[in-house]
DNA sequence: TGATAGAATGAGAATGAGTCTCATTACAAC
DNA sequence: GTTGTAATGAGACTCATTCTCATTCTATCA
């Protein structure tokens, strides 16, 4: 796990990790980083268009997608039809999804250690007998946040 | 969990869901459910169509959904674009999803007994603070499957 | 400090999964 | 059988996402 002291530290991982992949750091970019890197939830595209409008839609999406490929953003198949958007987990801690089925909201929390411990066993034991190999995984919860279930 | 040692069975207790949201079991509803219920996999709407082709992608989609409000069917969204369905876990056991981010494909895993108390106590302990209600989770690993390691 | 080539961007068209409409067909109840 | 209601098929439609291409930026090097 990344930690950051100052914005600077955070994009210029940003911008190594694009180099990597003959990408560079442009302003664009550097504009969407800061936003989901300063977002407490992950975030969809008219998230993003509401908060940051001088980016165009079609920009937005292949700034994400570039982001994406770099390793720096991670894409997040919602219980809704919107697919929402977050910084990679190098650049936060391990968490797990809370999805509500009512408004399509994604929560973050994080798991303790142990919780932790316990699912990388059995990750690898259900992982192993098929032969798959794992590179992260996602627990998801299912149900209605305090907000839809008034 | 519900166990069937016949098909017709099966169909007794679809038709008794459908019926309680006034839905009749009709043949096409039939078919998808026959279809998913002999998958080993979770079917995204073009297996269905290869396999069912004379059931109309609308119908499908229809019937799919009237199903799921029924609760007799769930719809996984993949890593990939495509939505994926398959019975609820009513009619399976309990399990969780490998993704193969290669090639999208779908693997139902069984955890163990011991595993999943671990689970429920977690999710309990990560929703009760945010005042979310729980349904249900997923634990969906994310990697690469057998044949795309190749 | 230009000049230039390649990369990134903006605007809008295109794509396609999923939904909706409506005319037709099936079915349950009498 | 008749009749009212529900289900279906065909295709139009919606809208999130991707693609295209002309324009603008930027790194590099003369």
């Amino acid at each position: 796990m990344q930690t950051f002291d100052t914005v600077e530290e955070l994009h210029e991982f940003v911008a190594l990790l694009l180099h990597r992949i003959d990408q560079r750091y442009t302003v664009g970019r550097r504009a969407v980083v800061e936003l989901l890197a300063s977002s407490e939830r992950p975030l969809s595209i008219s998230d993003i268009e509401a908060r940051v409008p001088e980016i165009p839609r079609s920009s937005a999406y292949r700034h994400l997608s570039d982001l994406q490929r770099a390793g720096v953003v991670r894409r997040i198949a919602a219980s809704d039809e919107f697919a929402r958007f977050e910084m990679a987990e190098d650049f936060l801690h391990h968490h797990h999804h809370l999805l509500c089925s009512s408004c399509g909201q994604v929560i973050d929390v994080t798991p303790t250690r142990a919780f932790e411990r316990t699912v990388a066993r059995m990750v690898d034991e259900l992982t192993a007998e098929q032969g798959f190999r794992a590179t992260s995984h996602a627990l998801d919860v299912i149900g209605h946040c305090a907000n839809c279930q008034r």
